[in-house]
DNA sequence: ATGGCGCGCGCAGCGCGA
């Protein structure tokens, strides 16, 4: 019984749906993340895709932001217990919503599924950035009390952290900017300190393979790219994690979104520790 | 490392992303 999680920021799913259904429809997904919509919910494409065979529940606001979560219809219930945003953080911006996926055929292996779109945090020093910040301890207090009601948790999604000098094409460039500068590396520290592991790096990975590439300056062709997309999850469903990478893919498409599309996959045959 | 890119909004050019 095998399950593939994945993450993918859009850059607006208005024009990305035919990617993502046709990323869907080659690459065996099974519950996805997205961030970036960029839709309000009455323009969401529910019904394509609903029609391409997956649940969905999203949250958006208009021009920006936006998340969503899809989940096989063949393989799970329907998403339960929809959370939007940090209930610790009142936030005007919509980048958080979380839900509940449960097998069809293995109920009593639900979990918690999280789709995040950290804010970006323009530079450091900002205004921007310390929100970024703020957003981050309210998520890190989040995390802690819902692995304290539930040990299965993915949190997927665009951290915009990249956290270590590995996950950077040209780390000295990129020394203490926005996406790697120690406070934000800490940040993503204290979220695997509470029990959570980064999917990549559970497994042996090539280098020099990264999520997001800037769209000037032929930086996709030249790998130029950043790893800040991430798929963490919690110790009971990392040792279920046999496989972990980014599909590049997409990114090579015309009109692509910046961001790859990042997966693992999950054998969940024993039954994974409370 | 700033731009030179691409998005939304809305119909020019700006805010924003990373």
């Amino acid at each position: 019984m095998s399950f593939t999680l994945a993450s993918w920021n859009v850059n607006s799913l208005r024009v990305r749906l035919p990617h993502v259904l046709e990323w869907l429809a080659s690459s065996d997904v099974d519950a996805l993340g997205l961030q970036e919509t960029k839709l309000i919910d009455a323009k969401f494409p529910r019904a394509e895709i609903e029609s391409a065979g997956y649940h969905v529940v999203y949250a958006g606001q208009p021009t920006y932001n936006g998340v969503a979560i899809l989940a096989k219809r063949s393989r799970f219930a329907e998403p339960a217990d929809v959370v939007v945003n940090n209930p610790l953080f009142a936030d005007d911006q919509v980048r958080l919503i979380g839900a509940t996926l449960t097998p069809l055929e293995t109920p009593q292996q639900a979990f918690r599924f999280i789709s995040a779109y950290v804010p970006n945090g323009a530079a450091v020093g900002t205004d921007k950035y310390d929100y970024k910040l703020r957003w981050l301890t309210a998520l890190t207090s989040y995390v802690k009390q819902q692995l304290a009601k539930t040990p299965r948790l993915a949190m997927v999604g665009d951290y915009n952290i990249a956290p270590e000098d590995r996950d950077v094409h040209d780390p000295e460039a990129w020394r203490e900017q926005v996406l790697c500068s120690t406070p934000e590396r800490e940040h993503f520290q204290a979220l695997l300190h509470l029990g959570l592991r980064d999917a990549f790096r559970l497994h042996d990975q090539p280098e020099g393979l990264y999520s997001w590439w800037d769209y000037r300056q032929g930086a996709f062709r030249r790998n130029r790219g950043l790893r800040i997309d991430h798929l963490l999850l919690s110790t009971a469903l990392a040792q279920a994690c046999t496989h972990s990478s980014v599909d590049v893919e997409p990114r090579k498409r015309e009109q692509p979104s910046d961001h790859a599309p990042v997966w693992a996959k999950l054998n969940l045959n024993q039954p994974l520790p409370i």
